[in-house]
DNA sequence: ATAACCATGTAAATGGTTACATGATTAG
DNA sequence: CTAATCATGTAACCATTTACATGGTTAT
């Protein structure tokens, strides 16, 4: 699953122009388990489009270029389909914040609580940004995916604020467990 | 941060050869926030070398090719330091199971319930992995990841479990909110 | 027997990010 | 006046994945 396969399932919660799927990816039920920036965007619809599996319709406007507003086919639909029918392969998941806290003992403290005090912001504002989600009325598999977000965003940042003091205590001069040591097992 | 970066890391926890350091991705200490291949480590290996960010002694075996240890020299361990002192990039997460799920309404149950009892395990699996890290005497940096490590894991886990339910009911047919009416004021 | 483990690596293909290119409108 | 929003797209670059290539040992 791509880029391409993504927008098609944006296109099936209504249709959208490259812009609106941005946003949706960004801000909207998306945020929580996928990202794409216009470089993939465009250039995925593009390729549906000659797929056959969109349609589109220019709609011409003053001052901006054209908006594109993109379609679902029955073919777009049905390759949807096919590809969530696949097995999903295991999540990636990459963290820099999160790979910085573990060599947390190479850092300033001070450089340390910035990392710690903008992953807590970034976990709250996930969870805002999941709750402005209305669920009403929505497929219960929609409701199910952003219950899940919040549950891991809420625990995240739980998390984090209750531990603060664990990453930014000093380490303990006998916990100096560095290079030396561990080297000595392994070699 | 590529997998350059996450190697002289890994080396910063002692001496290891590319084959180890592929298993403390996948099993190690590294396994919920980071992630790589063998097509992706070992030519990191060789720029690091190439670079004097790192050594290598060759061990011969037999019947095997040489074991290759590389340890991380002054430069890398500077390197590792300015890599780590940057600001953090977003995380970056991309899940099909979630994918499958919120679109779950265009699936058939039984594919649903594959998914939502392989994705249980994959969670359940991720706890037990972290739970056999031992803290006991490591930098306060690793505590910290390893307990947001499991704090994550085991919430997804157990919203999971709690809310099957909700991902493998029907949806009422008054929900099912497709296209057309969606398409309707987006248009 | 068969699978998993040990152990390295390359080349091609895939796919994503970033920078560039353009430019009017609107809200603060 | 400045920043953000609207709106599209390409090209160069970068990084990762996958398939290929090799092959003995050990556990089931």
């Amino acid at each position: 699953m791509d880029t391409k396969s993504l927008c098609l399932g944006a296109l099936s919660l209504g249709d959208a122009t490259g812009y609106e799927i941005k946003k949706i990816f960004e801000e909207g039920s998306f945020s929580h388990f996928y990202d794409a920036g216009y470089g993939s965007i465009y250039p995925a619809l593009n390729k549906l489009l000659a797929d056959n599996l969109v349609t589109c319709i220019e709609i011409e406007q003053e001052g901006r270029p054209a908006k594109k507003v993109y379609s679902l086919t029955d073919a777009g639909l049905a390759a949807l389909k096919a590809d969530l029918s696949k097995k999903p392969m295991r999540d990636k998941m990459r963290s820099e914040s999160i790979t910085m806290m573990f060599f947390g003992h190479l850092l300033e403290k001070p450089h340390r609580e910035e990392i710690l005090q903008s992953y807590i912001e970034y976990f709250r504002d996930g969870c805002d940004c999941i709750e402005n989600i209305d669920p009403t009325g929505q497929p219960n598999g929609r409701r199910f995916a952003r219950g899940l977000g919040l549950a891991v965003y809420e625990a995240a940042a739980t998390y984090l604020e209750e531990n603060k003091d664990l990453l930014l205590s000093d380490d303990k001069a006998g916990a100096e467990t560095n290079v030396a040591e561990v080297t000595g097992d392994a070699a």
